[in-house]
DNA sequence: AATCCGTTTACAACTCGTTTACATCCGTAC
DNA sequence: GTACGGATGTAAACGAGTTGTAAACGGATT
């Protein structure tokens, strides 16, 4: 399956020249031309790695990161912005490169390979103690044994499985598992999280935080 | 404990340039003249990171880079060959991340600290004598045994160890901790500093300040 | 119309924080 | 040094708020 790529670039000539370079590339690239499309584009669709002005209208570079972080996207920044002080500020910030305008197309190809190998080890594996999560076919089995779990059961478990031994809020499962549009009960966590530690005997090792969230323990 | 940094140049002037800010950031660099010399050091020692050359009398950077893989040791090349085939040569090969000199030595230090974070993810740990405040987890251990703190003792807790020797008054534990519209009696504070006094055996360091508050003690 | 699934609701069970009450400690004045 | 008053230590209990859970509800799909 073709990567998808967001092109966040307000200089059309630029964009488009990047745009092209990714399609023969063989990646499907999808450009924004300002902070605020990119913040739609990415709630609507899922991206493998976005390519990332600073300098751009209404959301600059710098505060769209967290956005991309929530949603697991690596951002590579492409600026002409070649001072060390905001080279090191999109290091530090979070973003996985930082590549000063006017750079080389393969030079960025390549960048984006790497960061891509790094992030999409995409095993399509999950295994926590005796239960096995295949995320090509959906399915999960314990000890050997094949557990049906509905979408939304299947959901919150990879998310939990993820993130093994950290403390999830019932807001971060709502945004990762319903999306960020969500509006509902918080409560509807804890029904889900109920039938998960009933259909794989987590009674235990989904522990309940008291006023937060829940958490996989790692160990035990 | 300190990461070993291999740093492989043949020009005394950089190489010493570089381990002079390296020691300075905290680092324990380590350095080389040639490529034969690097395999012996890393043959010998273990190192976090190496910072390479790619022209190098005997072995060149490239050459070297096999030996580095097989030893687990990610590498930045900072090389003078600012040409695109080489950079991206070197990319392509596996290294972790490219400068050309002149480099700048504190995106140099950015660059380092992104790739030891990839290659050893950083665990989020407060640690005072022999306790251990886990935050993505959210867990407590003392001397290795995991101790159940409830929530509000956890987060007491951990304002007391985000500012070890300072004063806290209650009035600040209580906006700091409670949030700044509490209202309510500031000898709360006393009970449940009493209780992490007893679970966590701080009888002497977590001491009382009399007529003020209390104080984590910094030493002994 | 029937089924499936996610959400909401309702209530029981439980947890935790605060308060209270009293014991103890500390500093100060005499 | 002693006595007093205020400050702190600590255990216990109450009540507000949180979570577990089953069942009802409603929208979507078949």
């Amino acid at each position: 399956m073709k990567k998808c790529i967001l092109i966040v670039e307000d200089d059309p000539a630029i964009s488009r020249l990047i745009e092209s370079n990714l399609l023969v590339a063989g990646y499907e690239p999808v450009c924004a031309m300002d902070g605020k499309q990119a913040l739609d584009v990415i709630s609507a669709h899922h991206f493998d790695l976005a390519l990332c002005d600073i300098m751009l209208p209404e959301l600059d570079g710098f505060e769209l990161l967290p956005y991309m972080q929530e949603r697991n996207i690596p951002v590579i920044y492409v600026s002409a912005k070649a001072d060390v002080q905001s080279r090191v500020q999109g290091l530090r910030l979070g973003a996985e490169d930082y590549l000063v305008k006017p750079f080389d197309i393969l030079e960025l190809l390549v960048r984006m390979e790497k960061v891509l190998a790094r992030s999409a080890p995409a095993e399509n594996k999950i295994i926590y103690q005796d239960i096995a999560v295949d995320l090509d076919s959906r399915s999960v089995h314990k000890a050997g044994e094949l557990i049906s779990l509905k979408p939304m059961e299947y959901e919150l478990l990879c998310t939990f499985m993820k993130h093994p031994g950290m403390v999830l809020t019932r807001e971060k499962l709502l945004r990762q598992v319903w999306g960020d549009e969500y509006i509902g009960e918080t409560r509807t966590v804890d029904v889900h999280v109920a039938a998960l530690r009933k259909k794989l005997g987590l009674t235990e090792q989904l522990a309940t935080v008291f006023k937060l969230g829940y958490r996989l323990e790692v160990e035990a």
